[in-house]
RNA sequence: GGCCACGUAGCCAAGUGGUAAGGCAGGGGUCUGCAAAACCCUUAUGCGCGGGUUCGAUUCCCGCCGUGGCCUCCA
């Protein structure tokens, strides 16, 4: 497999001769709710966690060990938590918690380790020790500790700029006891009534990046394979850890290959809070399945700029009920049938070139065309119909809901006073028997020549959110979602 | 202001130095009592604008315009 790595700018093939693979991914520090963007980033990673663990791919599933983490203490935090008049520490737990429960229904996988800065405060004073026994940073007699990015000569490669460059672009940054102004804290000396734990230097934080660099490489080594994110974090975000760890560890590799995911924009626009056009996970859920906004994410190639408008999610919506229609119940027919190979192999071929999922999306549209053409022609297509659901579960689309998670959606009431209207016999218990009765009646309707009691039948479900098809083996429905 | 991406049909979005994937929407048709779903056909002679290189550019180069990212917190 073949991925963009940001640090050499190339397309580099990722190393898998140790059979394994070690994943790191940039998690969000939890001072608001989370937004699609976040939902975005994490896809796109759970989609590359899922494929690399996929027996059907060609090195027959690796073994993944992914790792996100929570910065759930910093200076934003701490801000937010005055203002709401929360401790901070707690405000974060929550917004933990309620991130997780979106996760889960968002259909992420859960990463293996999700550390928080709060429960790794020793192995980052270990790290920072070790920086400052290395000469690479230095305590102020405030307490403060800094990075000196003038000992790493190399500082920049990651975002391919240099010392200099990024001198002229800083804006007279107060000194606080910086020997140069690009310096970045490890450790940030605690003021009152702020969260603190004791350190050599005396009580306080860490500083932003460091958490990252210590999590990383405590779960995954000191050099891993893959560390992510989205390209805002390119700088300084990654670039500090590269020259913190390096730093600590005297000069050795710290992750292989940097991945970084491009940015949602609304109707065109960048995303934020001044804009006011900010989408929260929480709103998208409620407007959106996961499958369709996994849909909208992956249409696009991961590192583009991705343009959450409403006709595109519509667009997804409809695009994941046509997958999802192919799978439909095909009568078992002809020898004859669909091979999914070919399908197979241009999806695999897709994911192995830097993850393009919109190709790999564009095989499985064509194979549930295949699926339909073949079914009506009355042809066998379970097995291109299990191909085309393995594939899409790579991709993390489940498609077909159990269907309890779909009565579910059934409004039982509403269905019982319907069929006590058109005079139909109601067991009163279960919503989907007295749909059946009413569809039974509606049948009868219709041999009688009676399409118009048939088609007020229809019509009605359909209020209710049950969509009526007649089939050649007789009226199927289904509960819309919404 | 500096650095870096991107700009493809009504919308979202792939892609390539030799003539434009896929999805949605639209139009026509098949099927159906009518629908729905599905299937078939169709929808950019054109890939921001202007130059240049080339036998040939949407794809390479230059300029301009626009959007976005970073330079300060951000997935």
């Amino acid at each position: 497999m073949r991925l963009t790595n940001t640090l050499s700018g190339r397309v580099d093939p990722l190393d898998i001769s140790r059979g394994e693979v070690g994943i790191y991914v940039c998690g969000v520090t939890p001072y608001d709710v989370a937004h699609v963007g976040h939902a975005m980033s994490l896809t796109i990673y759970d989609v590359l966690v899922r494929y690399l663990r996929w027996p059907g791919n060609p090195h027959g599933g690796l073994r993944v060990t992914f790792v996100s983490n929570y910065t759930d203490v910093d200076d934003k935090l701490i801000q937010r938590g005055h203002e709401l008049e929360r401790d901070p520490l707690e405000l974060a737990s929550a917004n933990i918690d309620a991130w997780e429960r979106e996760q889960q229904a968002l259909g992420l996988l859960a990463p293996d380790v999700r550390p928080r800065v709060t429960c790794e405060i020793p192995g980052i004073i270990a790290t920072i020790e070790a920086i400052v026994a290395a000469g690479a940073a230095y305590a102020t007699p405030a307490g403060d500790v800094y990075f000196r990015v003038r000992a790493k000569p190399d500082y920049g490669k990651l975002s391919h700029r240099n010392i200099e460059d990024l001198r002229s672009g800083t804006r007279g940054e107060p000194g606080e006891g910086k020997e140069f102004p690009l310096d970045f804290a490890l450790w940030k000396a605690a003021k009152p009534g702020e969260p603190a734990w004791p350190s050599p230097w005396g009580p306080g934080r860490p500083g932003w990046h460091i958490e990252c660099t210590t999590m990383a490489q405590r779960y995954l080594g000191t050099t891993f394979d893959i560390h992510g994110g989205g390209v805002d974090l390119i700088f300084p975000h990654h670039e500090n850890e590269i020259a913190q760890a390096e730093a600590a560890a005297d000069g050795q590799t710290f992750a292989r290959l940097w991945m970084h995911n491009g940015m949602v924009q609304r109707d065109g626009e960048k995303m934020s809070k001044s804009v006011g056009n900010v989408v929260t996970v929480e709103a998208a859920l409620d407007r959106w399945t996961p499958d369709a906004i996994r849909l909208f994410v992956l249409n696009s190639q991961y590192r583009s700029p991705n343009n959450l408008t409403d006709e595109a999610m519509a667009a997804a919506t409809r695009g994941v009920e046509r997958l999802a229609t192919a799978l439909a119940q095909a009568p078992a027919g002809a020898p004859t049938g669909v091979n999914p190979e070919p399908y197979r192999a241009r999806f695999v071929q897709a994911m192995e070139d830097d993850l393009a999922t919109p190709q790999a999306l564009a095989a499985l549209f064509d194979l549930a065309r295949a699926i339909n053409r073949a079914r009506d022609a009355g042809e066998r297509v379970a097995e291109a119909q299990i191909a085309l659901r393995e594939l899409a579960g790579v991709l993390g689309l489940s498609l077909a809901e159990s269907r309890a998670e779909e009565l579910a959606r059934l409004d039982a009431g509403a269905i019982s006073r319907l069929a006590s209207q058109l005079d139909v016999a109601c067991s009163g218990k279960d919503a989907a028997q007295t749909v059946d009765a009413l569809l039974e009646r509606r049948q009868t309707a219709r041999a009688e020549r009676d399409y118009a009691l048939a088609d007020r039948i229809r019509e009605a479900l359909t209020g209710l959110g049950v969509i009526v098809e007649d089939t050649a083996e007789g009226p199927r429905w289904s509960v819309r979602r919404d």
